[in-house]
DNA sequence: AACGCTGTTCCATTATTTGAAACTTAGTTT
DNA sequence: AAACTAAGTTTCAAATAATGGAACAGCGTT
């Protein structure tokens, strides 16, 4: 399950997100029940969160809800840690260029995080669309990130997956989607063949370090309907070219390594 | 100076912030100078952040920045407790029918946050996104939302401001700053003259709850070679339409049902 | 090999956290 | 109106975790 936490910040933490979990304004009560905390314990964190403004507590209703420090201190991390103000320009033109939906992606823990996205007809980063999360053994990001792990960062990751079965061709076991890394990294990119959502695929290529550690990856996103393997296929030179001038742009950045910290 | 802040999460997340005020990756011994923590003490701060991947530790560089786990609990945060998801329709057409920048923000501790931005069609040479902080004191979102504090809040608020002269009509006192605020609320209304930037005005108005309790503001902005204060008051019962709008969705917004992601 | 600089670990002292239980509202039933 | 209930808040001694001075380790330089 989720790591047991380093000392009182971690449990806080560990609060945090669990309110942040329920996508909505919670009650006290509600949280209680969920909890691994005894009352007085969780009251006490509650309060600190709210006092700290990373909760916001409406008192007319009695709800908790993730605070607005949250989101400056998100804009911070998204400008410093993440590799979307580096790539901004790459994206833009690729998502010009190609005239689909281009996803710019991270990994945390186990887990694929958007940091950008541009599809043609709504061009203005936002935190709309970053920050979302999404299953990483079932995505083309996903798979094209994982791909490049060494082994003893693959090991956990592989075993943190759900493989819950969205589609007829989601992978469902760690060992089928190991064999398909393989040949994502053989080939240098990968797709998704309708894993995640009924007709709609994508290819994904990874975003690598010099030294070939991953930092991300980019994916350009259609429609069966409009297209297909192939036809996505045939912009894997043009996508390659955005992952490369997104790599580069990094190394002079002097951009930290993405850390899958395990 | 800043609260001591409660307790030991109190003060982790006071190092969180001082990383991410860096604006970039630092060292442990940059962060040692800045802070009031000896040593150790930082030390441990540090790991613990970092193992709870509210920090991204770069083992080469031996840098640290702000980490993903922000950047996802943001999006619950967005999502959740900024204006922003409500306002999305109402902004959109708001920004269309006036062809101008729209911003939305809310207030957090003495500062404003944009936490929704619409372009104008004919785009302002100007960079802003969601989560970014400004300004109270020279801002038409933050005066309009000043504006309609009680004095027991607007206190502290008018102590915490700058006050840093931008240009020439930036306000430089409390008690300049003080004065305007009485005409907006007065008027319902308020404008940024130049006051941040040159060139660059807005109109400003609240969105409050029906009890009048402030939520955030709304704010068109032009330059000075597209139009004048006049032009943008003009658009005044506009905005307030728009204004009233997410005021109502606001207070219809009891008890949301489970988002389906996109 | 001694020096300076940065980052890491130790550990006795000190301060904070913990949580069962008691208490306070506010709302509901008898 | 009294008795009951549920949700939230406070108390306080015991248990636990945080603190920070000092010692230590790694490393490039003189």
């Amino acid at each position: 399950m989720s790591a047991p936490g380093d000392g009182t910040v971690g449990k806080a933490l560990e609060v945090l997100d669990q309110v942040a979990s329920f996508g909505r304004p919670v009650r006290f009560s509600e949280l209680l029940e969920t909890s691994r905390y005894p009352k007085a314990t969780l009251y006490r964190f509650v309060q600190t969160l709210t006092n700290q403004r990373m909760l916001n507590h409406d008192p007319e209703r009695g709800t908790y809800a993730p605070g607005v420090r949250l989101v400056r201190l998100a804009h911070a991390a998204w400008q410093t840690a993440s590799l979307a103000p580096l790539a901004r320009a790459q994206i833009d033109q690729l998502s010009g260029d190609v005239g689909e939906t281009v996803h710019l992606a991270q990994l945390d823990h186990a887990q694929v995080i958007y940091v950008d996205k541009r599809n043609a007809t709504n061009p203005v980063p936002m935190f709309s669309q970053a920050g979302k999360v999404g299953p990483a053994y079932c995505t083309g990001v996903g798979k094209a990130m994982m791909a490049f792990l060494s082994d003893d960062e693959l090991g956990p990751v592989l075993e943190q997956q759900s493989y819950h079965r969205f589609t007829e061709t989601t992978h469902t076991s760690a060992a089928s989607l190991r064999e398909e890394l393989n040949d994502i990294r053989a080939n240098g990119y990968g797709f998704d063949r309708e894993e995640h959502e009924p007709g709609i695929i994508c290819v994904a290529l990874p975003i690598l370090t010099d030294r070939g550690r991953i930092l991300g990856a980019l994916s350009v996103t259609s429609t069966t309907s409009r297209t297909n393997l192939a036809g996505l296929e045939n912009l894997v030179p043009r996508i390659r070219e955005t992952a490369l001038a997104i790599s580069q742009e990094a190394s002079n950045w002097h951009f930290p390594a993405a850390a899958t910290n395990t």
